[in-house]
RNA sequence: GGGGAGAUAGCCAAGUGGUCAAAGGCAACAGACUGUAAAUCUGUCCUCUUCGGAGUUCCAAGGUUCAAAUCCUUGUCUCCCCA
């Protein structure tokens, strides 16, 4: 028995709009339904991360999804929800992108199953097509008046905001795309966040015209924070998938540091638990707010979902060491191994040994030798305001001296900057 | 084309000759309290600093003045009203 995949995304609180018929259809067949990545970047982020669950709790009410790599549509760039014309990438960088997102998507979705998943490029079908033949089988189909009423386009307009012909044909290329994959892969449903609408009413309706065909269309919520910053930000930068670029221990600390408010949208959204599951998470949460149970929960999850059990692990190790009741002495009885093992995504700087055999004041420590901070002044405010430690200690006196006694394992010093800015020091 | 208002720090916004590195608010960063929550309170918030100061700012360029964010001239841009 299929579960209701409607049903699902609503009660996760993912749902922003339905077209008609949608949920019918789902009822009562198996359905194949895509949502599409623009290669904008080589990886994928937490942003992206809501659309991949979309599909994956699409898979598991029994249906089949198709992740499409946008190859092509990257070319152009989509300017829904977009305030100005974009840059556009060069070649190079696409392809780059592409084969990085594809890597990435492949994780996500099971490919062996009965309804198993596919992953797609645009530019399989794109690459050849001709600039004639795309007016002509495309173009006809769908008027300038049909497009001059989406939403982007007057808002761009209405502001007097440039709108290239280019970003303009965007909508044809999605559409085009929907069409391709309704004949070929029998591709019923294009999913996405909550602006992509245009873009999705624009290809049921390129089906309808051109094939007479019923195609559907659902979109998602956007993702807010309850304090009204964008989600998936932190100070240093976007929240990426990729674990070059933000370390699985970052990735797990992002999830870890989410407000209770926050907590309770996220883990239906990105976590497979069930309602029931969540609810007595909640309760339990409620009972004990201080355990976390749901931030480390939805932590473990993900992380898991995205990087591996192990990096979990090793994220959980290094946030007990650095969050918990961690002190000098436990960090002091930690072997060089496990040091490094838990500290791998914590940012490292070096300082030199021969300077710390001497003993650097901490002001030059924080500023000059490490680069913890810009500047020697506000170094030492920090340090005034008590907002900085070494090894778990607090440091109060700008007059210290940082010396070799301060070493853990006699290479390393673990520096900290606020309450969760850890930078791990190493003499060499 | 005519008339009016305006441009100040990341954003909003006060300041209309010296007491101005420039009120207040938001955002940000840090501290306290907590639970790596929220709320609250405190500190920092142009740059550098040996914490004494030093340097560079108020659309741009000139000018008046001992002294200009503030007055004058020109230019650029924004908004509003009338044609």
């Amino acid at each position: 028995m299929k579960k209701n995949f409607v049903q699902e995304l609503k009660w996760r609180g993912m749902l922003r709009d339905v077209m008609p018929g949608t949920e019918e259809i789902l009822n009562k067949e198996t359905v194949t339904a895509y949502i599409g990545f623009d290669p904008t970047a080589d990886s994928l982020h937490v942003g992206s991360l809501a659309q991949i669950m979309t599909l994956l709790h699409f898979q598991r009410c029994g249906h089949k999804p198709i992740a499409l790599v946008g190859g092509a549509t990257g070319m152009i760039g989509d300017p829904s929800g977009k305030k100005e014309e974009r840059k556009l990438l060069t070649v190079e960088e696409i392809v780059y992108n592409e084969s990085c997102i594809k890597k990435q998507l492949g994780k996500f979705l099971d490919f062996s199953s009965s309804n198993a998943a596919e992953l797609v490029n645009n530019n399989d079908w794109f690459q050849d097509i001709r600039a004639i033949s795309f007016l002509r089988d495309v173009g006809k189909y769908l008027t300038v008046n049909y497009l001059l009423s989406k939403g982007f386009v007057k808002d761009r307009l209405n502001q007097e905001q440039e709108l290239s012909f280019t970003e303009f044909n965007y909508i044809l290329m999605q559409a085009y795309d929907f069409l391709w994959l309704y004949e070929n892969k029998n591709c019923k449903l294009q999913m996405g966040g909550s602006d992509q609408w245009g873009n999705i009413t624009a290809g049921t309706e390129l089906i309808r015209k051109k094939l007479r065909g019923n195609a559907y269309g659902l979109t998602c919520e956007l993702i807010t924070k309850s304090d009204g910053t964008k989600f998936g930000k932190t100070e240093t930068g976007n929240v990426w998938l990729d674990a070059s670029k933000t370390s699985p221990y970052q990735f797990y600390q992002f999830w870890m540091s989410i407000t209770d408010e926050d907590a309770k949208k996220y883990i239906r959204i990105f976590t497979l638990f069930t309602k029931e599951e969540i609810e007595l998470l909640e309760q339990k949460h409620n009972e004990a707010p201080h355990l976390r149970l749901l931030q480390k929960a939805l932590g473990k999850d993900v992380t898991c979902r995205v990087h591996s059990e192990a990096d979990y692990d090793a994220s959980i190790e290094a946030s007990e060491i650095l969050f918990g009741e961690g002190t000098t002495d436990a960090l002091k009885k930690l072997s060089e191994n496990d040091l490094l093992a838990a500290f791998e995504g914590v940012p490292q700087v070096e300082v030199s040994k021969a300077e710390l055999e001497n003993g650097i004041n901490v002001v030059d420590f924080f500023s000059d030798k490490t680069k913890i901070f810009p500047s020697k002044g506000e170094a030492r405010k920090m340090i005034q305001a008590g907002g900085v430690s070494i090894n778990k200690t607090k440091l109060r006196d700008i007059a210290l001296s940082i010396t070799k006694d301060s070493l853990l394992n006699g290479k390393y010093i673990l520096a900290q900057k606020g309450k969760k800015n850890y930078y791990l020091v190493k003499a060499g």
